[in-house]
DNA sequence: CTAGAACCTGACATCGATGTGAGGGGCAAA
DNA sequence: TTTGCCCCTCACATCGATGTCAGGTTCTAG
């Protein structure tokens, strides 16, 4: 398929997909007069890096996790396994924080609540 | 205390300081010669906007949310919960989102250390 | 009183991901 | 062949939170 139907399928913009590739995140083949061309394993690439991008890493750390075109090596496999257990850790640690960020909020709707009640008492 | 007590004790730069009151996240005392005064309250309040902003809202949010100079009255608490239950939710699901991340990144790993298993197997 | 640290305002710089527009090819249907 | 849509590259614009610098005032320790 061609980048602009890669788009509509990922939901994600044309300018984003030939940023990817720029990245080193994307990779895809060129016909002879240079459009892109993707297959079934691009979409499924492109929502793995959404999902990363959700989860805060920046492009240049998902291209150092997992490159487009990588022949892994057992030296960068290892480096590689290190910083993925770093990075799961950080997210980790931000989902617990997020949790507590809820919580926080859930009082601070209470809260909201049992003003209205007063409100409604005096008023 | 004056902001660069503040920044030290919570972490956050002078710069953002002046920036969040600039935003109407934060309120302060002005002195006779114009330097900002802060409480322990203040304290809370800027751990309180950081946890918000690690949640993905933005200032324009939060100040929606919680107004640092509110008087609250029934209609804007009502708007005011209403958009609490809206950022709620979608944190939540952010959550089960990273969740699912998470687990994506395990299974990567696994992916990498079978790699590597089979690697030394091999060579 | 004075030096140095901390504060003030205002403005411009930065970063990453994305938008947008110009100028120009590629390709399919009428 | 022409029309219209999709694609290409290049480059500049945008946004929010923060950094940084300049030029000036205030506070505090010696």
């Amino acid at each position: 398929m061609r980048i602009g139907e890669l788009a509509a399928r990922t939901g994600v913009s044309v300018r984003s997909l030939r940023y990817y590739e720029e990245q080193e995140l994307l990779s895809s083949t060129r016909s002879a007069s240079g459009q892109r061309h993707y297959t079934e394993y691009h979409v499924e690439r492109v929502e793995f890096i959404q999902r990363m991008y959700a989860a805060g890493l920046s492009s240049r750390t998902i291209a150092e996790l997992l490159p487009c075109g990588d022949a892994p090596s057992e030296e960068n496999s290892d480096a590689a396994l290190e910083r993925m257990a770093q990075e799961r850790d950080r997210l980790s640690e931000h989902i617990v924080d997020l949790i507590r960020t809820r919580e926080a909020l859930d009082g601070l709707m209470d809260i909201n609540r049992e003003h209205r009640k007063t409100l409604r008492k005096a008023g």
